[in-house]
DNA sequence: CTTATATGTTAGAAGCTCTCACTTTGACAA
DNA sequence: TTGTCAAAGTGAGAGCTTCTAACATATAAG
């Protein structure tokens, strides 16, 4: 492991002392780590590892292993939110297809990075307070309520609307968790995930 | 920290080097401690010194860490279930308040004990691979199963059963989730947490 | 009463987080 | 060009942790 990687700098590294984006590598590092073994089962010593570095050196970087951690999460909830948006793409404005769409990006994100899914919401959230966090939970959120209110015919986020879009979330973010789980999975049965997010989107847009 | 308590034995300690129970009180520390400090801020440690033992003691109860987590949650699965069949209690058989009365009580255990609930399914589940969690989770699931079979007047667990079943599971799971998350909680507005199980006992059991 | 076994203890190895003092390097001013 | 400073690495090590091994003690069964 010697030059060629890495490319914040100008061009091509001449050492290895500075590794030119260290944030970045460590972020990507600990979202490996916590995907392959669990939130329990990551270590700052081995994210140190799989990016080359001393253990000392993520701490010109980060705080402390919780702010490491909460970085990544964040940047999770970024990607998150942009599938979501470009999930909407061009799907007709004002139709349930649209709700379906956010829902089964949610899903979706949820089965491809489920140690980051749980890390969001799940374990160690008390310890993951950023008020980031919130604020970016929070704009996603906002973007359903939109979408919700555009289908059952309001033009502002009334308490209806509030109320529908919570529940919708509620209904997404538990399915995600049951479907992530792979002990879980099974307890549904047989069934078309496109299937219960139509069945979901029609029943919560009914009058 | 001397005598007088627990009781496993005939009557009254003489001496303490034998603690009595101390899985039981191993297991009871660890509860505390996760409520307390959160998944990842637990440690053996903590817990050795909450029960007034050795750090070493644990050992000979469990084979590691995961394995005391592992036998407090599912404790917490056994005290959860029962909650919700107590629950039942004598609200009338074939309807929607049976349903209505499993799911508050999902949350409130949820919000009770948030520590315990959200590793149940959160943080760590990869790990706690205990084939007796998932048993014990596939029992209680098979309450909720035969409360809608009743209420949508099937006299077994049809595919339709399963279906509804699940997808009310995955309500309640991601609104337990929501609530318990203090950050989270306010996104979903001023509402009533029995409103909200009114209106989806209904939404999901209309034909 | 004796003795086996279950359940404690102490000591310690290995590994983790995080700090401190030190080094290297790139950037920028003179 | 060159000198110097700040940013970003490093190694060593303190003080945790998990878990093992060898030893100690109490209880229960004979």
């Amino acid at each position: 492991m010697d030059h060629a990687e890495k490319s914040k700098p100008s061009a091509l590294k001449k050492s290895n002392y500075h590794h030119g984006d260290l944030r970045a590598g460590l972020i990507e590092a600990t979202r490996q780590l916590v995907e392959e073994k669990g939130p329990d089962g990551f270590s700052v010593s081995d994210a140190c590892r799989l990016a080359g570095v001393s253990t000392a050196a993520p701490y010109k970087h980060f705080k402390d292993k919780s702010e490491m951690i909460t970085a990544m999460v964040m940047e999770g909830m970024t990607r998150h939110r942009d599938n979501m948006v470009a999930a909407l793409g061009d799907v007709p404005p004002a139709t349930p297809a649209r709700i379906k769409a956010l829902g089964r990006e949610y899903v979706e994100f949820a089965l491809k990075e489920p140690g980051v899914f749980r890390l969001k919401f799940g374990g160690f959230t008390d310890r993951l307070d950023d008020p980031k966090l919130q604020e970016a939970g929070e704009g996603t959120f906002t973007i359903v309520l939109h979408e919700v209110a555009a289908c059952i015919g309001e033009s502002e986020i009334t308490p209806d609307v509030r109320r529908r879009g919570f529940m919708l979330w509620s209904f997404v973010h538990g399915l995600s968790f049951l479907l992530a789980d792979p002990k879980l999975t099974s307890m549904g049965g047989e069934f078309d995930l496109e299937d219960i997010l139509d069945d979901i989107a029609v029943r919560m847009l009914a009058p």
